[in-house]
RNA sequence: CCAGUCGGCCGGGCGGCCGCUCCGAUGUCGACAGACCUCGGGGAGGAAAGUCCGGGCUCCACGGAAAGACGGUGCCGGACAACAUCCGGCGAGGGCGACCUCAGGGAAAGUGCCACAGAGAACGGACCGCCCGGUUCCCCGAAAGGGGAUCGGAUCCGGCGUCCUUCGGGAGGUCGGGUCUCCGGGUAAGGGUGAAAAGGUGGGGUAAGAGCCCACCGCGGACCCGGCAACGGGGCCGGCACGGCAAACCCCACCGGGAGCAAGACCGAAUAGGGGCGGCGCGGGCUCGAAAGAGUUCCGGUCUUUUCCGGACCAGUCGCCCGGGUUGGUUGCGCGAGGCGUCCGGCGACGGGCGUCCCAGACGAAUGGCCGCCACGCGGGGGAAACCCCGCCGUACAGAACCCGGCUUACAGGCCGACUGGCACU
């Protein structure tokens, strides 16, 4: 899964739905455009901890997310993982089966989101690239 | 063996699976950009940290130099590119000692401060004490001297009456009573205060005392000797004058232009806007013309009755070119005051020679994730012991961000060396 790298990107996501779990936040948002490649980008704030505590924080879930891609993926979705403090302790498998269940959670919403909007198409992929088109344009780059 | 001082070093190891990033090679795809496969190699620290000093590098400013202001440094000598760093000395203080600590220039250039206590705190003081002298009388005593009373003085209580008053009180007078003792001079030994008290100790001397005199110590001065110097040593002279604080201002000597890799350089999309040129078009003016109209290297125009003022509306469209800027990309970006080994010089910091190695380059930020075994520590159990078994969410501080030299701060556990003081043994 490619990373989100830019500001503008972020500050995109950030306008999406949200799914909490104990070691993180999950933002979720339709990419800019319909087919792009799933994209994850990480953000561990100063108040998890020192430099080494934030860098530990985001290798565990960039190499949780790495290990799930397969099943967490879904084109035409950016995410953004915002890591608490807990993602430092907690087992590793525990840590992934949070990801695959906060992942389909914001899937979902992006679905149920993208339906009543019209589109007579039931097909997922163009379900949620309708709205994306919609809300996904307008705020980040006026800013 | 115990306690301690100083210096140096390490800061988990091995393996498996799956990844990230950079470099090199081969190959494939592709539009030259580049992407991907495979193989090989590199990939966090002693502090990468705090950002406290010193440099390199970059840009800006500036005619040169100096001064002033401001900031910094401050025993001496040396090392270094430089430093507030380091090394070797000196001085002062602490420790039985190894050793440790010190912003350690100038207080006879000036200003200022020295609270409280205390009599006195910087053109130096006299509270108690000590000594001499001072009204009258009495007692004791051989004398020296002591005691009491009195005159006088201080203070307290009570009575009487006066004056002032903001009505709270205040001022002075007189009578009586109680308690204490005073006045003038000489002293600075002693007491007491203080962080600090006029040099200290001993002797002589004196009415009592005093550097008043003497010896030693201290202090000051010029001189001699040793040392590059800081400084040390020596005798001589001076009778002591010169307190502390400069981490108060200040003076002296030396150093410093400013900002920083978000420095700086290059490329440059979409969109909006700026400038220029040309074409078409609208309106006005002017010229030619009888008019229609034509020309034009000129001018913003229209409406609000006209003029000034004020207000409103319109000022088009197409093409090309130029320059600035935002997102972004490339670069700066790692061969260096470089690491390791060895020899030589130096007490040492360090310097020099030779050999050898190339050793992180990310940018929402790579250097990792998971697992197994071992090591170490702690707890429990077994054993005579060596040791064995089980458990641990036990194994620090902490992540390069342009690069070096330092300083400071944080740190589980451990290793090595030198030295000091004890105890025991030979």
């Amino acid at each position: 899964m490619d990373r989100l790298k830019k500001r503008a990107e972020f500050l995109a996501v950030a306008r999406g739905g949200r799914a909490n779990r104990g070691a993180f936040t999950l933002q979720a948002a339709p990419a800019p455009t319909v087919d792009a490649a799933p994209r994850c980008g990480f953000t561990v704030t100063k108040k998890v901890g020192n430099a080494v505590v934030r860098n530990r924080v985001r290798r565990r879930l960039r190499e949780a997310v790495r290990l799930e891609a397969e099943a967490l993926g879904r084109d035409g979705v950016d995410h953004v993982l915002v890591g608490r403090r807990e993602a430092l302790a907690i087992p590793f498998a525990e840590l992934r089966a949070d990801l695959r269940s906060a992942f389909a959670q914001a899937h979902r919403r992006l679905a149920k989101a993208a339906s009543p909007a019209g589109a007579s198409s039931p097909d997922d992929a163009t379900a949620s690239a309708r709205p994306r088109a919609r809300c996904g344009e307008t705020p980040g780059r006026t800013r």
